[in-house]
DNA sequence: ATGTGCGAGCGTACACCATACGGAGTACGT
DNA sequence: ACGTACTCCGTATGGTGTACGCTCGCACAT
């Protein structure tokens, strides 16, 4: 079993989680010599790698570097890259207070969800982390909590309170996914649409010459001439919402 | 300018991904040695070492064990190890035959969805590909058109046909992603949910003592109690496909 | 029939990565 | 004063993708 060494792991990372929540209990002394910096220098660090350059290419080396510490050392405040990621995860959450939630349910379900949006723009590797292994971290619960504060007194189940939030979650993370990979193959090819299309539009033409795409073509085309380019994730984002929140209220209305 | 050695990776691996609906040009000459296998060889061994082990741990080492060579002659047959995943992802698409899309709007909508929950379920690691620069491939296209045949003749523009797919294929994919983590956590830590919590209750329950959670508490014991689990990822499925149907099928009414 | 040269296969090397281990130095508790 | 716990970090291990250049089998032109 591994249930120990994994187990240690996981009380320290949900301890530094919880770290200003929680007095810490028998840490006990503060021996040998002062650290360099802090745990919360070390999440910053981070942070801002992470909003630099993503998480490809992201290194416990480059976190050292720019903290000035050796790569070893980093391990002595966190216990590992994935463990970091997630405190990061947990830290962003907490960056900006959740707004109020008022007015009527669609409102609310409006709120939250450019709450998210907001976040996933301002930090785009959010959509990287892998989300199999999520740390319960203080903002992480608040957020669960506010979510649910938007769809309370609704009359409808527990259950569905959960559902419908997860919905919205995840829909928001969706539409951030694909506002991402466009800015991203834009930025990293450093070409436009219009480029890409220019270069490879002989050789596309004449490999989908033998099948031919009717409505892929007439789309394609209405969209390019409408965005000026292949798409428009602000507003997918708008009008996703839009459907989104007329079916859950939809649901709403019809179980009352 | 890179453009030169990028641009060729890109028309090698287009003409790869096209390869058996394009007449290969004037590839001209088959000197040297028979190659050893074939290009849907390296493809299929690449999904199935996928399909065995996700993308965290795929290696183009691995997948030439799988084919019997050395790692460098895997090379010779793709340009690298994004092209073979980009291979991988067409192939996948085009497995199965997309079912014929009958009946009214919502059924047609609620057939691709499960299509693709479907695909999902079958190749997981599809939910790790890296999207920000899809490679457009036969089966791709073929995609594309048919989810678009799902909503043509609506009465709706060209520009919300495709804000349609869109919502629907990314409401998909988060629905997927979730089933997808909580497997993997339960099978990765090879404890079941309610292991788990009686691990890290106590610590969880010390730090979360101060703060506290009404909803979260109450909506997190219900889902418990009726899944046995934190969360149903079939139900949260048809839950949220049925409200994402709605909202759709009502937007079409309104237009009309 | 022959020999030329293309291209498959691949061994090696390089530049990265996470992180285990153990040593050196430091500062507190006693 | 001294043990000891703790920080910092050099080094090593075992992984990754892939560039480079070698060998040699084989198809074609002669």
């Amino acid at each position: 079993m591994a249930t120990d060494g994994t187990a240690g792991t996981e009380d320290r990372t949900l301890a530094l989680l919880w770290r200003h929540r929680v007095v810490e209990a028998g840490s006990g002394s503060a021996r040998g010599p002062k650290q360099k910096t802090t745990v919360d220098a070390v999440i910053g660090s981070g942070i801002a790698l992470a909003d630099d350059e993503g998480l490809d290419t992201f290194s416990m080396r480059k976190v050292a570097e720019r903290l000035g510490l050796g790569v070893m050392s980093v391990y002595t405040y966190v216990p590992g890259r994935d463990e970091l990621i997630g405190l990061m995860v947990d830290q962003v959450m907490g960056e900006r207070p959740h707004p109020p939630l008022d007015g009527d349910l669609a409102a609310r379900l409006d709120a939250v969800a450019r709450h998210l949006w907001d976040e996933y723009r301002r930090h785009p590797w959010l959509l990287q982390v892998d989300t199999s292994r999520p740390w319960l971290g203080p903002n992480l619960a608040d957020r669960y909590e506010w979510e649910l504060s938007a769809v309370e007194g609704i009359g409808v189940s527990d259950i569905e309170m959960d559902q419908i939030v997860t919905l919205l979650a995840g829909f928001v993370s969706s539409a951030a996914r694909s506002a991402r990979d466009m800015e991203r193959t834009q930025q990293r090819s450093g070409m436009s649409d219009a480029e890409w299309w220019e270069i490879n539009a002989p050789l596309l033409e004449r490999v989908m010459s033998g099948a031919n795409y009717p409505l892929a073509g007439r789309v394609g085309q209405a969209s390019g001439e409408a965005y000026n380019a292949a798409s428009n994730p602000q507003l997918a984002f708008e009008f996703g919402l839009a459907r989104v929140i007329d079916g859950v209220v939809a649901f709403v209305r019809a179980q009352q």
